[in-house]
DNA sequence: CTTGACTCAGACAGACTTGTCTGTTGTATA
DNA sequence: TATACAACAGACAAGTCTGTCTGAGTCAAG
């Protein structure tokens, strides 16, 4: 066993927290497939919830790297903005069309869980905010409010049911609404 | 004890699963809740699973007759596809953001889940059909499609970003955006 | 060498879960 | 009145879950 525990931990619960879901994960379960003792995760963990906060922390540091990876390879505004569609459309075929992990997460969680939520919470702030502010570059400030919130609406309405479908139908939709949005709000009038 | 049984344990059941997600629900609780004996709901339900096959078969048609309801009440298409958000943000509000049972289920299901999976699925068609369909009043068939399909992706995002945020403002973004849609893809260019 | 941090294996408590089963009660129909 | 049916209460089995705890092994720094 090289890497340390907690690694193999975050590892281990990323594989099985994406496939099945964060309530139908034992501890357990990933104790035994990270071949770890279970002393040794709660020496890392305070608790499971714990674990699911650090696990999308890590999800979303890895999503922000992923999109600003895809920015760097495209040209124009209207360009990145599509590939971000792309992007999710080879991620749902990759992934087997589990989806977002925290929308998926946010169905397990009770009524407050002020530490996941509020992790869930961040994460579409954040997506939200990346589609106004590229919209920014296309039109006037008003405009890009509403076309930023329209992009991501559409974006996350295509995840969804794309994990629902089990195909990427959804996906390629909305990448054509996205083109004709961005043609329609670019535009003078 | 008026309502039989089976009247009372589906009324529950459609409490608890809507507001805390059938994963979070037991058995346990319906009984108590809908004061039923256990024996007695093994007596119309052979299982959970069925129990929320049969809720959300429920769900379906009271959803279909109220989407109806709210068609008969509104004058041209156009105005019938935004009231359609105007419930939508509605249904938000009095559910205190508790979102689509469907979506939310589905969180829940193993792999298969043949009986469940199937009816989440059909509801979604049914949704997009609608849209689909209302849309063909507007324009032709080829552009019908487009367009029901992406009132039906922004549907879908704005039902979940309201429930993640717990505010209406993605439904009304969405209505905004649905309205810019549908005049872009009625105008003859 | 010793100390402290990290790891291991696994028993255990306590609280859940679904589903089965026994036995009793009330009611409607024949 | 008698029979059939539906509902009742609740014990029980067999499994799950999270989290605690004991006790032992490894290894590097001081």
């Amino acid at each position: 066993m090289k890497t340390p525990a907690r690694e193999r931990i975050l590892e281990t619960a990323d594989k099985l927290f994406s496939s099945r879901g964060y309530g139908n994960v034992g501890i357990n379960e990933i104790i035994d497939r990270s071949e770890t003792a279970k002393a040794s995760f709660y020496q890392h963990f305070p608790s499971k919830e714990r674990l699911c906060a650090d696990w999308l922390s890590a999800r979303h540091d890895k999503s922000e790297s992923e999109w600003q990876r895809v920015l760097e390879k495209s040209g124009s505004a209207e360009r990145q903005i599509l590939a971000v569609f792309d992007d999710l459309q080879n991620f749902m075929k990759t992934s087997k069309f589990r989806g977002c992990p925290f929308t998926n997460t946010s169905g397990f969680l009770g009524e407050d869980d002020g530490v996941v939520r509020g992790q869930i919470i961040a994460h579409k702030q954040g997506q939200r905010h990346f589609f106004v502010s590229m919209a920014g570059k296309l039109t006037t400030p008003a405009r890009a409010r509403k076309l930023g919130t329209a992009l991501f609406l559409l974006y996350t309405g295509a995840t969804m049911e794309s994990q629902n479908a089990r195909d990427i139908w959804p996906v390629e939709a909305a990448k054509e609404s996205a083109q004709d949005l961005i043609r329609l709000y670019s535009r003078p009038s």
